[in-house]
DNA sequence: CATGAATGAGAATTCATTCAT
DNA sequence: AATGAATGAATTCTCATTCAT
């Protein structure tokens, strides 16, 4: 019996994901990927089940693996800022060390494709950061907002900064990422009468 | 390819944006498209070039439709602060209205098929946004920011939210939204020393 | 628009059957039909759902066409005897001018596919022959017995002597037929005393 | 192709045969039969030259099986009749007792398949039956036709009973098919002047 | 002997597009 | 302008078979 050939299946999650990204999820058949990774086009279906589970797989390991990156090694006993923009940090410095899987996400998170998804364990990937923010606003010093209130302010403004890097429309230098980093957390951070009045309560 | 039939075309493009939403832009036939359109295949090669004519049809008038609810009617005498609220509020009531076009453009604009797209035209539609922020900086009232950073901070934290109201994970009230747009203002107007030292020149 | 052309059906049906009988089922795909029917894979699906659809229309169309030769004119006013070889003799040599009809008949009513065949509209195809066994019970000029049995040693051994005819085994002539005719009607024909031990109620 | 585990080709068989009487001789593959084997498909291999040989040899052993099962402990001093009867009853039995048997023969023999059989060896397995006939014949006790005719209106008609009796649409009784059998053999005795004149000679 | 991995060829079916009316 | 028929090319996926262990 012949092992199975993790190189095989490598290859086949990289060529994916290079087509995809280039022709898109409507323009790669399982022919083109299999001729990328160099195998026969049933190789790919001793790895995954049909089509839709190959792209399914391929979402949530770049899902599991981007969690890993940002998540490990992170200090929850660091000041709240701190820890906040170490989190939003290495988001951004994963994304950008793997552009194509950035764009992989993107796309497949725009696409009807997401909804096959189970949520739940998506979720468990943000935890961290969710759990940052409840702490935060159990200690007054982050706005008493929902979550998704808080990550549209922080979280998606930072991944939109990574989709501008990589069109090479905004390339933000190193301290640039710092100053926005700061205006993130200044958009959360509860330190003003002004934002008493913002309740979702 | 000259349009006659004005209900024709517009069943041909209700048809494929939401077939396109609902499976995919991988999973939409033109055949699909002409019988939810109640017309022939053949039809559609009347209205549009080809399917990729078809779709960058759709998107652009999706967009310019957007552009023109959003900024007809904006008057420029106003004060900024009051300007750019009217126009957050909209785009976030604009795509509400509208969803299917909001879903259609995510899909589309993180596909591949956006870079065969002429940004000039798009970056048109933006053009009164684009304004505002630029005498914002000007009379020192917004920071001196490059405008995607800008829109990082204030259009696409809105229209994060457009899409949690959309899968109905977040559904602002009115004065909620209101304090979304204090908010996202608040993040970019220059009222502190503290920016002072977020430079990007 | 161009009109369906009938041509092409028939010439879908004939290569499918001869192919058919030629490989078998097994071993007959859609684009050597297609090939041998000269025309495109894609041909067949304007007329036919699918393979399934195909077989199963073939399987109905053949049986419409033996029914309406063998029981077309078929005068039941005759002497149900002479009714009986007539319908016999129509049967047999309706399969001898018919061998791919019969050959195809065979091959599919002995495979799975059968089952998913409405035998309710078959049964019509043989009201005749029934109606002639019921009316021959009445009259207690044939014997008492289910039509299953009749059948068995009347209709089926002069179809398993199609079936030596056309593996060239025993080829009957005009007058070895005639002889088979009677032997098959004296089989079920109540003349004797032996008979009236049969009884299947 | 050396067999060794008997147990492992016992389940290679009983799976092919369950598969194609289910399925169909068109829908059954290698590895249908494989998994329900529960084997590698491979193994299969180790067994059979190939696809082909494992369904040429499940119809010779079904074949064989059949022959032994109907003619083992046939006494030929018996007097015609009674052995002619013995051999349609075993028969009758032998096939509902496997009625997965029955039908695989039964779809075999109608596809093409067929014609790669040696008959020879298959006439053998008949050679009781056929011996039988030709003492008939000489004693001038069973009619002077050919075997072909005998059978259609003996073995054949019976094996039609077996058809209906698995389909359900008609099951004998024992004192039935006791009737059924001395059906058959008289309309192959030649007691009658009426016989006489036909003649296949 | 036995296996699961691996594969090129080919399966059924649909695709985007054009044709003929 | 509008259509359903028609199609060659391409799709996803499975097949029978062989390989490497």
């Amino acid at each position: 019996m012949r092992a199975r050939d993790f190189k095989k299946e490598e290859a086949i999650c990289e060529a994916s994901i290079d087509l995809i990204n280039r022709k898109g999820l409507a323009d790669t058949s399982m022919s083109q990927i299999a001729k990328q990774a160099n195998v026969s086009p049933a190789t790919i279906y001793i790895y995954f089940k049909n089509k839709e589970d190959l792209l399914k797989q391929l979402y949530l390991r770049i899902q599991r693996e981007a969690s890993q990156s940002i998540f490990t090694g992170y200090e929850s006993f660091l000041p709240l800022d701190e820890s906040f923009k170490i989190l939003l940090r290495k988001a951004y410095q994963h994304f950008l060390r793997k552009p194509e899987h950035f764009v992989f996400l993107e796309q497949y998170s725009n696409s009807p494709l997401i909804e096959k998804i189970d949520k739940t364990e998506i979720n468990d990937y943000f935890e961290p950061l969710y759990n940052l923010f409840d702490r935060g606003k159990q200690n007054k010093i982050i706005k008493d907002l929902p979550n998704e209130m808080l990550l549209s302010f922080t979280f998606y403004p930072i991944m939109q900064l990574v989709k501008y890097h990589q069109s090479g429309r905004l390339r933000l230098e190193y301290n640039q990422l710092e100053a926005t980093l700061t205006m993130a957390w200044n958009s959360i951070k509860k330190d003003r009468e002004i934002d008493s009045f913002i309740s979702f309560r």
